[in-house]
DNA sequence: TCATATATGTCAACATGGCTGACGTAAATC
DNA sequence: GATTTACGTCAGCCATGTTGACATATATGA
């Protein structure tokens, strides 16, 4: 019936931790995109672009149908991004060998290059996050937002490449 | 040079390690947001009508202005959806009484009743994911997400009422 | 071999929710 | 009394999600 001293038993969960853990993830992510987003406007992109070139930086040769899984949205939807990363010159397609439907996603040089600048800021903000937490935090931080992700998509954190 | 351990030494940080920080929020962003976006369709409004109601309601009275800061849109774009809360009988305005220039902003009756249902999905996902890490866990999610939040708003975090 | 399923692409139309620019009003403040 | 501030509004643009329908090439299984 008391106040609860959120310290010593947090996981008496009062309405004021969710909603703090709630506005925790707002924000940051926020303040995560917004970086990337005014580097994506010179290029004429935006954010959904972003997150094709980095899935396929981080999955070299990934399919378009693992693609789609990732980001859960509809292939015409990827379709219209991935056309201008393509025509642009920034990804390029090989025929799947096993499997020759298969298009196969792969950023060109010129690909990695923004790979590289848009994801910049994120890796040092998210270091910078790290070391003024510290490593039992980082622990934290992973096992907490891993329990928030729908269980068939948590296998693939921490995987170099989702099965194929 | 050699492979590093990840556990003994999670400070020294690899690539794998910022990348895995950063899917992370990019999954449990996107499962955290699925649900709210299917309940709202039926209301014939989208994610931002959500974050509306959300800080309205967290901060009943709280004005255009401090709303325009947390979300960081333009105020066309909260005119908008905000115009529509308000005609729908979700959100209401009053006059300032010691400014009268300001509108502050409160959820109905019926406001509060969707944002209970907006938002419960969100909790549940929460207090699930903190329960399962542990209050360990929880302190270090808090202190890393903190971390990646711009100065401006960290100190908004966890604080009833912003400054007004 | 033939039927079916799968991987991918494409066209068209629509809605949400950002944005810029311009302009207007009422109230507070110097 | 001039200026700033809080707020609103109209108009138009763009990115990015959606549904629905249809096409093609390849793999797979009866």
């Amino acid at each position: 019936m008391a106040d609860v001293n959120r310290g010593s038993n947090p996981l008496f969960l009062r309405d004021e931790d969710l909603r703090e853990g709630i506005e925790l993830l707002f924000f940051a992510y926020r303040d995560f995109t917004a970086r990337p987003d005014a580097i994506l406007a010179d290029y004429g992109f935006g954010r959904a672009h972003h997150r094709v070139i980095y899935f396929v930086g981080r999955h070299p040769g990934i399919t378009v149908k693992e693609l789609l899984a990732i980001l859960k949205i509809t292939k015409q939807s990827l379709a219209r991004v991935l056309r201008q990363l393509v025509t642009k010159g920034f990804i390029e397609q090989r025929q799947g060998e096993q499997d020759r439907r298969q298009r196969l996603l792969y950023l060109t040089p010129k690909g990695e290059e923004l790979e590289t600048k848009l994801t910049e800021n994120q890796r040092a903000r998210i270091a910078r996050a790290y070391r003024e937490a510290g490593a039992d935090a980082v622990a934290g931080y992973r096992s907490v937002l891993a329990g928030m992700v729908d269980d068939e998509d948590r296998e693939r954190l921490n995987r170099p490449r989702p099965a194929s």
